[in-house]
RNA sequence: GGCCCGUUGGUCAAGCGGUUAAGACACGGCCCUUUCACGGCUGUAACAUGGGUUCGAUUCCCGUACGGGUCACCA
């Protein structure tokens, strides 16, 4: 077989030679210690949580060692690629602080588009190079033609399904696929030269010669030490449109990009022994890999699942959705990515996370789950430190997207709104009730009358009568420019005349004393006032919501009584 | 089913041959407090399993179980 007459055969009109592309990229010219890294996205729908991991690490890893972080797009499968989802995919990312410094990137106009001189950095526009690579290594006899059409080996694709692997004919099966695959092996020129007549189109494969019964070591930056089969799958390179595999393209892209991290999710370790046998056909220098592990979810069994498309806090937009603040998220997911991100945070707790030393020793091995909770926990604590101007604006802006009734009531008095949110705001102690900015109009929806409601009861086991007579005292003595503790001596005041205990301690050494205590006292005005049984500071409240909708909410709560 | 990867409390995890096996979240209790939130203290709870190697294994090796991933002209 003359394998250069054939790769000549089948790609008759290339006018770039391997050289010529070797020449066109040169490499890199970056100081010791750089890494090249990049996030590669198939442009088929929003970002991932599952998506956003490996690129956050890539982006900390590039930019942490003054390296370069770039975008390729991988639209290689024209069947999946949906309209848009390229620029959705980057701006998401912006709003998590991933930002590309080379790539398919946006410009002022909105549109993706190349920047840097190691493009196209879509994928569909580089068929030339890789088919110039398809074609060299079939001259060396490295890869074939396949004329198999997708339909033959469809038919018998069925092993692959779960369901049918405990079939007795699976072997059987597989077999027959396997040989359908390889037929192409032993084609002579005259049968190829005929394929080519008839104009059926062709795929090209690997020829892989590779033993899976041996092994050989490899060192993953993450997982550590792996052994890894040779491989022996003819797998495709180039589809019979010219566009090639992702195999393909990895090897090509990334070995002319200057890739030196490959930084991905650990469900690419099978086909590793792929890459390394391309990379070794091709002469290239095989990258560092780093396969990271996988988000998991729960499902209904208790079992661990990849956390997919579908499930809940999937979509990175949910999290907008949701109230989450980008930092809050990326913090989230810098506890998960680094062992030990919470104790540096926790002695730098003014830093961004972007001044953390991130370290790929500290990553774990294996995947975790998905934890709500503890993204609460982060979140609440993020939200506690922003200043009331900070969290006005963020919640403002939620508001307008997701609320904008509320969003109304927050813009019409915007002093009064930032009062309110600064409620305990500041200090060393601060409060902690705002996890999301959904929490924010159930938080302080009573401060207006619009969302004034008694959504609590009284503390049942008091008389109505009582209740009443706290509230109607209170309005006869209440004074809106008293000092607190002159307010709050009304009150205990009021308290003693009704037979309830004003001094907490005497109270809890005889309760069957009184009828109650002072905090059940203040508990009648605050439900009156606020509607609820837990609120921030009542006299704090009354002081932000002023004197006449104090009474005047007093009042209707007699009524009511 | 083949191959690869993994397995420390409910969750995230420190540990890297000798520890009373950290810490965080969640949960319980107590304290502080006029409610809530915060804060402080405290409690329950873990090395999947069987063999080795070793004076000694959570740590090293092998097997087993369980879990995950993958086996496309998808990435």
């Amino acid at each position: 077989m003359d394998f250069n007459y054939l790769a000549d055969l089948l790609f008759p009109n290339l006018t770039e030679t391997t050289e010529d592309i070797e020449k066109r990229f040169p490499p890199r010219n970056l100081p010791e210690g750089a890494k090249v890294t990049r996030f590669a996205p198939s442009p088929t729908g929003f970002v991932h949580f599952g998506g956003l991991f490996p690129s956050m690490v890539a982006e900390r890893l590039a930019h942490q060692s003054g390296g370069v972080f770039y975008l390729r797009i991988e639209d290689t499968d024209a069947k999946r690629e949906v309209e848009g989802a390229a620029e959705g995919l980057i701006k998401t990312l912006s709003t998590y602080g991933i930002n590309f410094d080379e790539g398919a990137i946006l410009d002022e106009s909105g549109k993706v588009a190349d920047h840097g001189i190691y493009g196209p950095y879509k994928q569909s526009m580089r068929g030339p190079i890789y088919q110039a690579f398809a074609k060299k290594l079939i001259s060396e006899g490295k890869a074939y033609p396949c004329f198999t059409t997708e339909e033959e080996l469809d038919e018998l694709q069925q092993v692959n399904k779960k369901e049918e692997i405990k079939n007795t004919n699976w072997q059987e099966e597989a077999e027959a696929r396997r040989a359908k695959m390889l037929a192409g092996r032993n084609f002579t020129i005259e049968e190829v030269e005929e394929h080519l007549k008839a104009g059926h189109p062709f795929v090209v494969r690997i020829l892989a010669m590779g033993d899976p019964e041996k092994k050989t070591k490899f060192t993953d930056l993450v997982k550590g030490s792996l052994e890894i089969p040779e491989n022996d799958e003819d797998f495709v390179l180039l589809k019979s449109d010219g566009i090639p595999t992702y195999h393909f393209a990895h090897a090509i892209d990334d070995h002319f990009m200057g890739t030196t991290h490959v930084i991905r999710g650990e469900e690419w370790l099978p086909s590793l022994a792929k890459h390394i046998q391309l990379f070794s056909y091709l002469g290239f220098k095989l990258p560092k890999y780093m396969h990271i592990a996988q988000i998991m979810r729960l499902d209904e069994n208790g079992n661990k699942k990849k956390l997919s498309k579908r499930d809940m806090g999937a979509n990175m937009d949910d999290y907008t959705r949701m109230g989450y603040s980008p930092e809050a998220v990326c913090e989230y997911v810098m506890t998960l990515l680094n062992s030990n991100y919470e104790e540096w945070h926790a002695q730098n707790a003014d830093k961004p996370y972007t001044a953390f030393p991130f370290n790929i020793k500290k990553m774990s091995v294996s995947g975790c789950l998905f934890d709500f909770g503890k993204l609460n926990d982060v979140s609440k604590n993020i939200v506690s430190r922003m200043s009331a101007d900070e969290v006005y604006e963020k919640v403002v802006d939620w508001a307008q997207k997701f609320d904008k009734e509320f969003a109304v009531e927050l813009t019409s008095d915007e002093d009064f709104a930032k009062k309110i949110l600064a409620i305990g705001r500041g200090g060393k102690k601060p409060r902690k009730d705002i996890t999301t900015w959904v929490d924010v109009k159930p938080y302080m929806g009573f401060f207006y009358d619009k969302y004034f409601a008694m959504i609590d009861s009284y503390t049942e086991g008091f008389k109505k009568d009582d209740i009443k007579k706290t509230l109607v005292s209170f309005l006869e003595t209440y004074d809106a420019n008293d000092e607190m503790n002159v307010w709050f001596d009304k009150i205990k005041k009021i308290a003693e005349e009704l037979g309830f205990a004003s001094d907490m301690k005497a109270y809890k050494a005889n309760p069957a004393a009184y009828k109650g205590n002072v905090a059940d006292i203040s508990s009648f005005i605050r439900v009156a006032v606020t509607g609820k049984q837990n609120a921030p500071d009542l006299y704090t409240v009354m002081q932000i919501i002023g004197e006449q909708k104090t009474r005047a909410r007093i009042e209707n709560a007699i009524k009511a009584l």
